[in-house]
DNA sequence: GTCAACATGTAATAGGTTACATGATTAC
DNA sequence: GTAATCATGTAACCTATTACATGTTGAC
């Protein structure tokens, strides 16, 4: 199978936060939060939003300075289920989705972290058994010692994302 | 310019810290730790490593079941000016310059550890200056409750990560 | 008036994935 | 013997970046 898209998503979950943007916000969009999860340039913003529009996922209005971008309900149909696919171990995509998440009360948002809790998990189960696989002697933390302290960062890491998760769910 | 390509310094450090490795090596190693970071398929991985033996970087030698490669003088010279170009802000290759890291000793662990705190140190407050922008009221906090999550969650994170920087130095 | 930012678009290129191919070895 | 894994390589395709191109608006 090919390689499931994300950009489409993504400016189809930037307009569903904003209520409209133009080609131009998208770009700008990118500098901020959504920027940590995902990027795209100009040149890539600009066709893809045609092709939304031609799928009916979006519609256009123009300012005569602007054109904006504002989601169908055919596209919140779509967007909805994008988010509702279930994460992959992979995939990544939590944050990213958890962005395009705006009500609190959305069950959306307990499934992913659920979701996501159990992916953590079984990653930190992983990590804990490389660790003792890997670096069984002082021998073999001294001769890489990089790789160890990124290993025992990466723990300590998922283990606060854990504790994080389990508070929030 | 051109974006600058990682991959070859990637399969130079691999290399470097396992003594030598196959191609075929090389992409199971991959499915460990510096995966995270990093990742290629066998298609990129093959002619990759046949340019940086035309440039030197690395020997071959074959057992007749595996082509090894080893990495040369010139390669180490290579690998070692890569890990000591600065980190740029948007680069994230701190984890996998650690990686490639072999001695506790080296003082590029120190400076790494040092550049990366900078870095985070930058974009904590970056990120707390975003909080009092965005979501200067509950209003806001309601409206767009998964972006005031992945928020609040990035603070913590880097809050985390700059406190464990700061242990390592 | 000119420089930065706004605003949109296309073309060339690089980077990376999937698919296509092939053959050897090992475990059952 | 046959399925999984080892092992390597190329071709076709897709994605995304940089470069090329153009015009407007707002600040100083």
């Amino acid at each position: 199978m090919p390689k499931k898209r994300i950009l489409p998503y993504v400016l189809l979950g930037l307009i569903n936060n904003k209520g409209k943007l133009s080609g131009y916000q998208i770009s700008q969009e990118f500098k901020n939060e959504v920027g940590e999860f995902w990027h795209a340039s100009h040149s890539q913003i600009y066709p893809e939003l045609a092709r939304m529009k031609d799928d009916g996922w979006v519609k256009d209005e123009d300012d005569g300075k602007s054109t904006y971008y504002l989601i169908t309900d055919n596209g919140q149909q779509v967007l909805r289920s994008w988010l509702e696919e279930p994460l992959s171990k992979t995939g990544e995509l939590f944050s990213l989705k958890l962005y395009f998440i705006k009500d609190k009360s959305d069950s959306l948002l307990k499934s992913l972290i659920r979701q996501e809790l159990e992916i953590k998990l079984d990653k930190l189960t992983h990590l804990k058994k490389r660790l003792k696989t890997v670096f069984f002697s002082d021998k073999q933390i001294e001769q890489n010692y990089g790789h160890y302290l990124i290993l025992t960062r990466a723990i300590e890491r998922e283990t606060n994302h854990v504790k994080w998760l389990r508070t929030n769910i």
